[in-house]
DNA sequence: GGTTATTGTTTGACATGCCAAACAAACGCA
DNA sequence: TGCGTTTGTTTGGCATGTCAAACAATAACC
């Protein structure tokens, strides 16, 4: 129906995230205090660019700008970009910890994503690490496990995940696509 | 770095996504064509709307029309729909089957990152959901012993998740703010 | 003090993606 | 045949988010 039109109807879209991010992590040693210049290298976008947006945020008290033009989150600004943290934080360690991603890959990911997932999706996504290195997840061997596993259901319909139609086969199939196209990502 | 500018660098945009998904959908029934009218009730916009968007995914290649304004996907644009319904099966199946989410839920989060997520991480989460159903996981009890799971690290820095810093309680504690402001969304 | 950065803002431009409104062509039915 | 409906397109408008360029104000240096 229509959930997919709300893809934008959230509190944060991902620029105004990684604004309150670079406030926030240029701001943690000078008081919370940083500068439009700064936050735009920060940023790798112009200084204008930076000016326009903070406008916007200003506006929805999310930051507030003292006479010097000095930057700094608001106490609504600042609970939110922890709450971003969080997710990122929840994310990115998933993506490294349980599914052995890189660094790098996780990074990317997570970064994509940290904005969008729900409070819901974010909190089991942390419950769920919090038993795989608990006493309770047979002993922590579950990701040992996880890692030694190679397991390829063939396409079998008898498979709890893919029925059939193998995720990973579909998945490796359209790889071929973006490589011939040099898309970035699909 | 710039690691968060390549949000939109994506092959596909949540909506152009969506106009392919749309396609895909009506056309399963009429030999894969489909009409621009019923894409745009499909997606719940305008006519005028879908008109202008389809102009660019025909410039992209992705789709085709006929000389009675008929739609349908191209070969590309059918292999890159299969990859994104692929990886929204892969995160769905993983939100409802592991993290427990309600299908609203994992609907709702799966259709905002599921043409974000990298091929690999795809991938992993397959092949980790194809690992937890498998014989190898201690006998499939992982899943079980999770929901009666009721971990809680209180903080401490013993926590190998939390380090201290517990997210679930970062995220629950900003779920007052969203309540407060009636957010949509963090 | 005067010249030369640096900084923040404004402006016009462009791209995406939506809407509403106007329009022409085709369709449907009587 | 003709009238109303459906369909797809075009246009102008709005919002977001970026840039480059021009500008004024401040800071830094000699």
């Amino acid at each position: 129906m229509d959930t997919w039109k709300k893809f934008d109807t959230n509190a944060l879209t991902h620029s105004a995230a990684h604004h309150l991010f670079a406030i926030h992590e240029l701001g943690a040693g000078y008081g919370g205090w940083a500068r439009v210049s700064d936050i735009a290298r920060q940023l790798g976008i112009t200084r204008g660019s930076v000016s326009v947006s903070l406008r916007v945020l200003k506006a929805r008290g999310l930051v507030t700008t003292d006479e010097h033009h000095m930057v700094r989150l608001s106490a609504q600004g600042q609970k939110i970009i922890e709450n971003v943290a969080a997710k990122r934080e929840a994310v990115r360690t998933f993506l490294r910890e349980v599914l052995g991603l890189s660094v790098e890959q996780a990074d990317a990911d997570s970064c994509k994503i940290e904005h969008l997932i729900s409070p819901q999706m974010a909190g089991r996504l942390v419950q769920f690490m919090k038993f795989l290195v608990s006493k309770e997840s047979v002993k922590g061997d579950v990701l040992r496990q996880f890692r030694k596993f190679e397991g390829d259901c063939h396409g079998r319909s008898s498979c709890a995940v893919c029925q059939g139609n193998c995720l990973l086969a579909q998945l490796a199939k359209t790889e071929k696509v973006q490589e011939k196209k040099t898309l970035t990502d699909i």
